[in-house]
DNA sequence: GTTCTTGCAAAATATTTGCAAGACG
DNA sequence: CGTCTTGCAAATATTTTGCAAGAAC
């Protein structure tokens, strides 16, 4: 298990106090997390660092977004996983307690992409009832 | 082609002025639209009046909304198709200009859910650039 | 010193509700 | 009358930026 800090350098993050606190954060919970969800866990941090924190994570893709559809954007941590072509990120969104969690990625077929559209990425969500709320 | 009026009563949607006003923004356009962007078109109309009748439509099957993960929700009329199981509704969006449109729905195996996850719905987003924008 | 990070404040953007007037049956 | 719809105002939620102090190199 590589340290926190490791995790970061590897990144070229520096790892900063903050930082170290909020990738904790998302090593503490199995789903994904929104801004809110960080501040909570973080109260004595400032909300506009964590929101900073995850823009830099995000452009250093230690994390990614998840639009699932529910109130706020939320972030996970990127698997590591190589960026081949028509892998999709599967999310799954509870819709019971909303919670989002991430899925094992998988290669798709998918065909009906129109003419002179260019794809860079794929990303599923999934929505149905989770283990927890069934 | 039936006329708009006969769209709404077939959804069990009173036929008021800002619901017409509001579908015919839908037909006008070949991409998904937010609420702003409907204001935009629609500006004598109330701001408030248009979340209520997407709302409204939302409710009644008339459009769906999409998360694709750029500033607000968009909206798009839905499509007449049997809600058959592994039918997934994908969208496309650019992430240049940042419009999302709605592309042919496909049948797809998916097989990573885990154990006592129930699905009722699958949405994908595929990102990329548009025909106009390239 | 220079660059980067942080906290505080506040602006900007987006969503949602309360309420009363009017429309409709 | 009773229900539904609308416009206006305002509350709430969410995202984002400006700026100055301090930390790191």
């Amino acid at each position: 298990m590589k340290s926190p800090e490791k995790v970061l350098l590897d990144k070229n993050i520096k790892p900063t106090a903050v930082r170290l606190l909020v990738l904790n954060v998302f090593y503490q919970f199995e789903h994904a997390l929104s801004l809110q969800d960080i501040e909570n866990e973080l109260p004595w941090s400032d909300k506009a660092s964590i929101f900073r924190t995850l823009k830099t994570f995000e452009k250093k893709h230690l994390i990614h977004s998840i639009a699932d559809g529910h109130k706020a954007v939320k972030y996970a941590l990127c698997t590591e996983k190589a960026d081949d072509n028509h892998i999709i990120h599967p999310h799954f969104h509870c819709t019971k307690c909303h919670k989002t969690y991430c899925l094992e990625p998988q290669k798709i077929q998918f065909n009906t992409i129109p003419e002179n559209f260019s794809v860079s990425d794929y990303e599923l969500v999934v929505k149905g009832i989770c283990a927890d709320c069934s």
